[in-house]
DNA sequence: TTTCTGACA
DNA sequence: TGTCAGCA
């Protein structure tokens, strides 16, 4: 399957014009061309597309992304990957309730944090391109996990430990509020979940708890500020860099 | 509709 | 760094 520039911009939801950019100044995706020199993308560029979108949401310079891209995977175990190929593919052919199972029974097996970062945020950003069908694929998942999660937080309350509450500030994606939370499930925390952040955030108003902010992109100058201020008011914060 | 270049914020 | 106008 190719792809014209208009058709790829729209799958992946980047301007033509940025694609071109990225192209010429960076060396980013240089994909075939027809005899009449028009763009062919095809749908390994695609995936690359999406590797790229991955540290961009990361809040990497895009002029830096290609030397990332150079670098080798980092290592994963046959193990994760198999895990995450088995997911998907329960996950396409819609067995729903056997992915569940599927994702139960490895919490239950492996270390959530190993879970979170070696398999779940890689297949979701397997399913990130801007088609219909993925992002349907992809809500299912994230039901999936927040359900599974939210069993997780509430095994957690049986016993006692530390209060926190965790919520997303200045985050695009409100799944990795879930995903955060489930790495840190099982560890003695008492976990409760902001899903929607409110538009500003008052952690001020339960200081006895300690507030775990998801973030994207950069610390900004402001925002150290806001933190600083907080912390002044006596609450206890930790942000969390994606 | 796409190509490219140069320019702007 | 992303986007736009203008031209072919």
């Amino acid at each position: 399957m190719t792809y014209s520039i208009g058709e790829f911009a729209r799958l992946c939801g980047i301007n033509a014009t940025t694609l071109r950019a990225w192209q010429n100044r960076y060396g980013l995706l240089k994909p075939m061309r027809t005899d009449g020199g028009h763009r062919l993308y095809s749908d390994a560029d695609i995936q690359q597309a999406l590797r790229i979108l991955d540290w961009v949401r990361k809040g990497v310079p895009i002029s830096q992304v290609k030397t990332l891209l150079a670098r080798p995977e980092p290592r994963r175990t046959n193990n994760w990957c198999a895990l995450q190929e088995s997911m998907y593919q329960r996950l396409n052919e819609g067995k729903i309730e056997s992915l569940r199972q599927l994702l139960y029974d490895s919490g239950r097996e492996y270390p959530r944090p190993e879970l979170v970062t070696e398999v779940l945020r890689p297949l979701r950003s397997k399913l990130s391109a801007n088609i219909a069908a993925m992002l349907t694929l992809r809500e299912i998942l994230d039901g999936i996990i927040i359900a599974y999660t939210s069993f997780c937080l509430e095994g957690d309350k049986r016993a006692p430990g530390d209060n926190y509450l965790i919520t997303g500030w200045h985050l695009t994606d409100p799944c990795e509020i879930w995903l955060e939370a489930l790495r840190r499930t099982g560890q003695g925390h008492r976990i409760d979940v902001l899903p929607v952040p409110p538009a500003a955030l008052a952690p001020e108003i339960f200081p006895e708890r300690k507030w775990l902010l998801v973030t994207t992109g950069k610390l900004t100058a402001v925002r150290k500020k806001q933190i600083e201020r907080w912390q002044q008011q006596g609450v206890a914060i930790e942000v969390i860099p994606l």
